[in-house]
DNA sequence: TCGTATCCTTCACGAAGAAGAAACACTCAC
DNA sequence: GTGAGTGTTTCTTCTTCGTGAAGGATACGA
């Protein structure tokens, strides 16, 4: 994973972009400016003038601390589910439930955010959920995620770890 | 968690223990020397003689990077039960009962303070706490938990050291 | 030391309810 | 037309949860 280097304050558009992206960055701080705080574990800075030691220092180290920490997260765009080079093609329904789930991956989602967000106009009946759940566990299950119950509370989607 | 500061190289040994213990440390590299390379996040260092809003900013950032990491407390969060990467989905009752122990994890929770709080409207029969504290201790044991028994005072939980 | 009352643990059972699965019919895009 | 996507019905399976009962552990008084 390569890291970024960018300056700061000048960049401040870019780092913004870096840090949603989840990219390892390292901000060359501009002579008088304050550093910003550091939030996460991909992002470093120096100030300038940099010596040349330091930045190799740094930069190494934030490669390897992306390479711990960078685990690919799938994604869904257009219809396309793609996890870990593997994908698969969602239907409408079941890509609106799965955009759901992946926005909040990890943790609990329930039946009646499901149904809202896969039926924007008026859900159909009760077990239609269920039965594209179903469905769309079989689909996922070939890209390495699955679906689990939390009983009486909703869904989570997680990355498979077998 | 607090983070430590240590000299460079003059503390090489106590730096060793440090990163051992998995303990946040800061690094203030003596003049002339070579900050060395840093392989986790819960690793920083400054050059000397530091300037003051540096030090701060970068205690700061392995503060929370330390919190991000070392999960230490277990979390319940919609029926969902999490702790040190592992997590359990708790049924309605059981995740009343386990969100009082949590609340005063540590400290002994009596019989009738988990009856109110885990049957809001009304406790069913005595022994139905008993069964259900049997069926949360098998539960938690998946994720390094487990619920004591204080002897005609109530339960306490805590985080498993096996 | 020994009984005994009390507290706690564990198991087994059954009812109620939630979720899963199969089968079928309809619609729409190609 | 054909096939994928979708919704419904129906049936099955699994989970939760309360209860009763058996037995272990502990404290305490005789």
């Amino acid at each position: 994973m390569n890291v970024v280097l960018l300056h700061w304050p000048s960049e401040r558009s870019r780092l913004e972009r870096l840090r949603e992206q989840q990219l390892p960055r390292l901000l060359l701080v501009e002579p008088g400016a304050i550093a910003p705080q550091v939030t996460d574990c991909l992002e470093d800075w120096l100030r300038m003038p940099v010596d040349d030691a330091d930045l190799q220092l740094r930069t190494r180290a934030l490669e390897i601390r992306a390479n711990e920490h960078i685990r690919v997260k799938p994604e869904l765009e257009d219809g396309v589910l793609r996890n870990g080079g593997a994908w698969v093609a969602l239907p409408p329904v079941e890509a609106r439930l799965t955009a759901v789930l992946l926005d909040r991956i990890g943790t609990v989602v329930s039946r009646e955010t499901l149904a809202e967000k896969g039926w924007p106009e008026g859900t159909p009946g009760r077990n239609a959920l269920d039965v594209h759940v179903l469905r769309l566990r079989r689909r996922l299950s070939g890209v390495g995620l699955v679906i689990r119950t939390v009983r009486s509370r909703g869904y989570l989607i997680e990355v498979c770890d077998t």
